[in-house]
DNA sequence: TGACAAGATTAACAGTGTTAAGTAATCTAG
DNA sequence: CTAGATTACTTAACACTGTTAATCTTGTCA
């Protein structure tokens, strides 16, 4: 009766394979997450794939069974610290009802962001210009992020709280304002003085002060 | 008679010490500019000692004789491009009396050198933290810029146009405003929509106006 | 001419990302 | 139950990198 064989085989065989596939889902996590503490405590150099390897006792060219290369590797272990990214420039839309605040909103999330995860923030913003792109070709990549922003421009234009303009150059706009503080914050940081935390955001309020004040009147 | 003699061979030691420290000076140049060049057409990655020895038929450890090391000659590459900077942020402050016109006339010029020196103004405001720090010990470095940015803004107060607050805070301020739009542009350009040299432009005097008007009425 | 100093080189170390070949264990099929 | 294929992983190697120590060469000086 190989008709009754049959499906135990397969199921045994799909269930090995289901076995496989979870360890080697579970491999490559143990891998990003080496990389991820790596990456946080030496930054973007010192991060070398012998060195993360070493760390959960592998070869580094186990490596490539699981990433492409170096670069993927840690666009992986970006993404995920930009998870939270998104999800909170988010959960500051939603925060309030007016546009005008919520973009006061995102723009506070955003900086909280970037001077809580400088690391992450410098790389995907600063140091690597193909990061940039890579991301953004992601779904939920620094794309969203964007969005997010670009959806609050658009609604605050319809309720018009800000001028009429394109939405876009607009968007771009408030969006170099809170990265020109937190990228300028992250590298000047002990050098230029004013660039502590606490700083950049009474700056931050001072400078959507003054945006908000430039929209105002017509 | 070694009272005649001494003279004559004083003059020809001091002149051969002269020809020789001449040597020295023109192969450091001739090491400065093969490294400029390379740096301009690979950009920072890319950019490895070995190469810059070859392309003037020396060899990489040679380049130890007349710097201490990668970073310090990639320093002194990127210090003479912003020979430059500091140059044309002081022509824009002197090109006008009114103080703020003053203002805008020096982020113009910080937008316009970022832009048509991209490899250089990543390097030092954006890829490599330590380079800040290095170049702001340096005398004619980043500080300077950062001075002219600061008596623009500490005369303006005194003239009234712009609110009496911390100036350095203000000056971070402005810095930050036109920083993010170059660096932002250099990192997104053609991968976001509105980040090409035109746009920027386009946005930093939206941006300008607007500060303007936020600091016009009180 | 011989000692000396300076500029430049070769050899080498430790490390990097990355590829190709090899190994040992596990699973599959006859 | 055993032969063969698949899978996870390693070892070996290549072509680089920045950097140091030792060596060589050459011109200058007494």
């Amino acid at each position: 009766m190989p008709v009754t064989v049959t499906p135990r085989a397969e199921r045994i065989r799909s269930n090995s394979a289901d076995r496989r596939n979870r360890a080697k889902e579970d491999t490559k996590r143990a891998i990003l997450e080496a990389a991820t503490t790596l990456f946080e405590q030496r930054g973007y150099d010192g991060f070398s794939l012998r060195q993360v390897a070493e760390g959960i006792g592998y070869t580094a060219t186990t490596i490539y069974l699981y990433f492409k290369d170096k670069d993927e590797l840690l666009l992986a272990v970006c993404a995920e610290g930009f998870a939270g990214f998104g999800a909170a420039l988010e959960a500051a839309a939603n925060s309030t009802d007016d546009p005008a605040l919520r973009i006061r909103q995102i723009g506070l999330a955003y900086i909280n962001f970037g001077l809580s995860h400088p690391v992450h923030y410098r790389v995907m913003f600063m140091q690597t210009p193909d990061f940039v792109l890579s991301a953004a070709n992601q779904p939920q990549g620094d794309a969203s992020s964007y969005q997010i922003f670009l959806e609050a421009v658009t609604a605050a234009m319809r309720a018009g709280v800000i001028p009429v303009a394109d939405p876009l150059e607009t968007t771009n706009l408030l969006w170099a304002g809170v990265h020109g503080l937190v990228s300028l914050s992250l590298s000047s940081r002990g050098v230029v003085p004013k660039w502590d935390e606490d700083s950049v955001r009474r700056m931050f309020e001072v400078q959507h002060d003054l945006l908000e004040r430039g929209w105002g009147r017509t």
